[in-house]
DNA sequence: GCAATAATTAGAATAATTCTAAAAAAGGGC
DNA sequence: GCCCTTTTTTAGAATTATTCTAATTATTGC
């Protein structure tokens, strides 16, 4: 419930870059993905949301949700037809999605790995993101 | 409208191994798919398979692509939350979707490079499959 | 504190996809 | 080729994550 005062900064100045407010909602809805880093949707981050706030609306998590996308504070994660996931982790990587466990795993990937993959591009093309999804078997799952 | 006999092959032999029957369905959804290698949507397939065969109905597109994927004759393409796109190319490759103008072009890996990437998993994880997605503006899209 | 603007809210609307149950088609044995 | 069993197709209803709408509330700059 409570945002470290780095990261309140860090909300706070992100909004006022992008032109917009500082409110409750997006400071509880950035704590709450902050708190506990795995990958929930946003009807988790509705119930965990609620906890704290018990009058936020659905709409309002998928706002703030969107916001701190928009603001590059938080990612957003899609597998295949799956709810969408979010995930506080900035740094590079990937996502790892168990089959068996439905987990999402995050995979840290050198920066060197995203250059060979930038540097695979034909002429003319630039990407300002790659998105990387295994789809496997974790650790947990095997016999 | 018309399976080439080396893909008509293809295709038999992998209903048949998975231990589902050949239709006229099916093999259109798959030509369709083969005849113009692009990515098109669910319901793009609908239009281009009513074409060939104007009664077929789109509960039917879905359910051939499904079997085409289960068969691992087509690969299955998500971006964000758009509508699931269908990709006939089996290569090794990534998808590059353009911000700008739309379009989702094939991206050649090589071998090496998906090595690599399976390479970073953690002890203990085992990967099927690897989707990268770039995203970005494309050739024709740059001034 | 007030006006202007932006954000939140509840509930309706949307859109891709899946489900359902009935009709049609395939494949195997004769 | 014909019957039987199983699978597939079909039309339309149902589902579900998400977005939209319009009214209320909060925030910011003065």
């Amino acid at each position: 419930m409570n945002l470290a005062p780095e990261y309140k900064a860090r909300l706070d100045e992100a909004l006022e870059h992008s032109g917009q407010r500082s409110t409750k909602q997006r400071e509880h809805i950035f704590s709450v993905l902050l708190e506990k880093r795995d990958h929930p949707t946003a009807d988790e981050v509705y119930a965990r949301a609620r906890e704290g706030m018990p009058s936020i609306s659905l709409a309002t998590v998928y706002n703030c949700l969107e916001t701190l996308i928009e603001t590059s504070l938080i990612r957003q994660v899609n597998f295949e037809r799956e709810p969408t996931r979010y995930c506080p982790n900035l740094t590079n990587h990937a996502h790892f999605y168990c089959r068996e466990s439905g987990e999402i795993v995050d995979i840290e990937l050198p920066d060197e790995l995203i250059g060979q993959l930038m540097a695979v591009l034909p002429e003319g093309f630039s990407a300002s993101h790659i998105d990387i999804a295994y789809d496997g078997k974790c650790n947990c799952c095997h016999d």
